[in-house]
DNA sequence: ATTTTAATTTACGTTAACGTAAAAGTCAAT
DNA sequence: ATTGACTTTTACGTTAACGTAAATTAAAAT
């Protein structure tokens, strides 16, 4: 297996190193260490970052980004820790697709407005 | 017409006062006073003041909010102004269609991820 | 007229998500 | 071996979007 320095990451993801620190202060990604203390982050560790600036995007909370990521991490062997996960998604995923009908709904009223604009410039330059 | 006081508002879309004082401190809304300092707010008011949530709830911030409802509110009667908007709002759109493609692609994974461990679940009940 | 409720301004406090800087140790290259 | 680049911890600073509280004034209700 083959590590990655900090500021490999941060150069890679383009985000600064206090970020990626500020992220395992917040507790989402513990990397482990050399002897020396230095950080070295395994692929897992990659993909983890990778999730949480794609959670970011979407403009989830590091907060609700953790909570996420730890639910899926943990061992779901069990059945009931599986249910609960599948609850969990569940839930989640009905908010997406709130999220995706509002979304939806406002790119449909933004194209009425500009129709309605283009419709006004057309006679504007009708009349010239 | 009639007016709107600043706890009518306030208790309508269910937000604090100072949170619409902030709004008027950012230069989102402008209330008409009465002769002792009292703010009135109109119809028009009130409608920003839901635009403003929307936009919010959509994740946006409070200047991108204040950009928008600006470009919009301007006198548009002008050629140019009116092909400024047009632009402006197409760009808007764009963006908006992206941020709906991540939202579907995002949903599509979730789907993917429950159905596998629906599957998990009912392998695990089978067996017992 | 007086109590109660609502409003105003001013100003300091709070939280998330980092930025920035200092002091000190460590690794890589010459 | 020394220079320079990199890393570490500690800690204070910053911005947005309000919350909270105090002091004062005005409006509404009794």
């Amino acid at each position: 297996m083959n590590f990655y320095t900090i500021s490999q990451l941060s150069q890679e993801f383009d985000i600064s190193t206090r970020t990626i620190r500020y992220y395992e202060e917040r507790g989402l990604i513990v990397p482990i260490r050399t002897e020396s203390g230095q950080r070295l982050y395994t692929k897992k560790d990659r993909a983890v970052l990778k999730l949480i600036l794609r959670g970011k995007r979407f403009g989830f909370s590091l907060e609700e980004i953790h909570e996420m990521i730890s639910l899926f991490d943990k061992d779901r062997t069990g059945r009931k820790q599986l249910e609960k996960t599948i609850e969990y998604g569940e839930q989640k995923l009905k908010e997406v697709k709130e999220r995706i009908d509002d979304w939806l709904q406002l790119k449909h009223e933004m194209e009425t407005i500009l129709e309605d604009f283009k419709t006004r410039l057309e006679e504007l330059e009708g009349s010239e």
